[in-house]
DNA sequence: TTGAAAGCGCTAACAC
DNA sequence: GTGTTAGCGCTTTCAA
């Protein structure tokens, strides 16, 4: 394999100049058809590709797009493990990820170079977001961890350039938005369990001023209000999205009431579900008989808990896709609608179970959960 | 916010000429400490940073790195939830993710720009290696995921750059690679279960030709001819990761052998182990009173789940930023070892109980599993 | 349909 | 210390 293989090479090797070189790679209509074939096969042959940074340079405008991850680094929690070691968490972990997938599956089905960043919220700080973007000669950008106090959340609203923010809405000339639905899923969740027969609910909330909260917090009021229900400010508890501080409030609500209040806890992430169901079993509850949870998100730790997560998958892979596809569509100036809500619906596991057999359903077995037939139970039933 | 400001208007605003300009961006030693203050500041009032397709492109040898992710798109695993969905699963999630985010620490904290590509085995056959570097003019790469049938895998031990591998050893030149002794963590692994007093050990392993596998099980089998044990080669199962795959194993297992024989499942990853428990709970045994189940990797969901898995935690994000780091000193010619093997260490959780006393533990709770106190049951009866 | 030439924004070698 | 200049590898007029 040759390597230094330059534009200029290329040329001399197919007796044509540098020009026409990049008139075939570049798909000009105005080159002859078995000239564009030459210099193809030849590049080809001597592994030629053009150089990314030489292309940026020499065009008048910047193509290129690329993925910005903001609360990779900072959104750092810890906790302990039962034998006191301290481990780290992301809270971002699972959604970060598949969101990445997403976009890139979308970039490498298009063949566009999509550059992945991550950028924490510190960083922001000391280079502006148009800084960023003219160093990087981006065309065009899509934010994914954005939190309203960072400075490229500000800076998106006058951006020159095309950008798409997934489920931080930002209102600006040029920013497109993807997300989910979070008041109308949110309703959708709080729905499931009133209609399992659940008076009693305690929400389990995630940061007190993030947008998804607010939205989502909004869909439940709206669920108990068309019910003419009403849902206590005291049974909303806060838990800023941390494992030890919701396994902290959990077990304080238990200590408290114990099952003489609350049959459900409707959790805004499955994370908070998770270790909410941790801390109800460790304080010799069981799940979902003495208290049923909901979680949403989908993330893949729902399906290895038991009981088996109940949960709102909002297809995180799908997200990143629509987003990288929107922010495509922005810079080509294909500009449809600039919002794009993604479908959500809802998991049923086994973590949910009516409330009015609490005390009849003591001790039972994994493969059933006296009240209500969870699907492994069910198929366990089923093949044996 | 001015836009569009270029290394010449900084120039003409400081009354140098652009190289003064130059010189001072990039800590030249050679410029009037003054002229460079100057330079500075009128850069950071007009919003000025240098473009990196220029940098790169004027200087010669290309300084960049990147971080190069092989298997997420490809490996993708499906499975299905209960209901009959179908949903889609990364083998690689926890581990690919966890890496970059400690590469991207080590590339901040040092300032160093590392753009994240995401570039699947069928990429690779379209673009060789040495072209991916070209185009992105590179000056080292770490590469995450790569199998031995990758093309680029092959490409690796001639390359000119310097690069680093992590847990995929390549051998090379200018190779780098970043692991952990598979061999040793896996004696230890098979120690830990044999001291548990279990004779009958299930080893369920991935790939068969992975070579991280190929050395677990190496591990494997040393930890049983220190001890004149012979480990039965029926009794090592192949499940290729995928997580129906595992089921279907564990189930037959299960189904002709029962409490019969092995008293322990072997698995080559978390994943897999945490399939297996929920199998293996499913056709209503007992973890870890009817089998004991240990993992390696140290993955979130592993904390998550009851009993808590018990596993080898390889510290995947130090793993990330211990890669970045060797290459980052293999490309400033700091060649010191270019072989770095992490440490590891076993977290005890609560799959991994004796084996004598499997009948006299029927029934039991969650908060006590008759044979052994876990982590969890033994909080909880403190605090009780 | 193609070649020639002028840059894109920067660095680096060589003057002064 | 600083200015001048010649590229880096490509795109893109403008001619031919």
């Amino acid at each position: 394999m040759k390597l230094a293989a330059s534009i200029k090479e290329v040329a001399k090797l197919s007796g044509v100049s540098a020009g026409t070189v990049s008139r075939a790679f570049n798909n000009y209509p105005d080159i002859k058809p078995e000239t564009r074939e030459r210099i193809l096969r030849i590049a080809k042959e001597v592994g030629y590709s053009p150089t990314l940074s030489a292309k940026n340079l020499s065009s008048k405008k910047s193509s290129g797009m690329a993925l910005i991850l903001s609360q990779l680094l900072s959104e750092r929690i810890g906790g302990r493990e039962p034998d006191g070691r301290v481990f780290m968490q992301h809270t971002m972990e699972d959604s970060s990820f598949l969101i990445m997938c997403g976009a890139c599956r979308y970039a490498i089905e298009r063949n566009l170079d999509m550059p992945v960043y991550v950028y924490s919220s510190e960083l922001q700080n000391r280079k502006t977001y148009e800084q960023f973007c003219r160093e990087h000669r981006l065309g065009g950008a899509l934010l994914f961890g954005l939190q309203t106090t960072d400075n490229y959340y500000k800076a998106l609203s006058e951006s020159t350039l095309p950008c798409v923010t997934v489920d931080t809405r930002v209102l600006g000339e040029n920013v497109g938005y993807v997300g989910t639905d979070n008041i109308e899923s949110f309703r959708m969740l709080t729905e499931y369990l009133l209609d399992a027969g659940h008076r009693e609910i305690v929400v389990l909330n995630g940061r007190k001023v993030a947008t998804v909260c607010l939205e989502r917090l909004a869909g439940v009021y709206e669920a108990y209000s068309a019910r003419e229900m009403q849902l206590r400010s005291e049974d909303v508890l806060y838990t800023d999205f941390r494992e030890d501080l919701t396994e902290k409030v959990v077990t304080n609500y238990l200590g408290k009431y114990g099952k003489s209040r609350a049959t459900a806890f409707l959790c805004m992430s499955d994370l908070i579900a998770i270790t909410a169901i941790r801390t109800i079993q460790k304080r010799g509850f069981s799940v979902p008989d003495d208290f049923s949870v909901v979680g949403y998100d989908g993330m893949a730790s729902g399906r290895f808990i038991y009981p088996g997560l109940t949960t709102i998958d909002q297809d995180l892979e799908s997200k990143g896709y629509a987003a990288a596809r929107l922010l495509n569509r922005m810079m080509n100036g294909q500009v449809e609608e600039k919002e794009v809500l993604l479908p959500y619906h809802l998991v049923e596991r086994g973590s949910v179970a009516p409330p009015w057999n609490r005390d009849c359903a003591k001790g039972h077995d994994l493969a059933e959960h006296g009240s209500i037939m969870t699907p492994w139970s069910r198929e366990y039933a089923e093949e044996c």
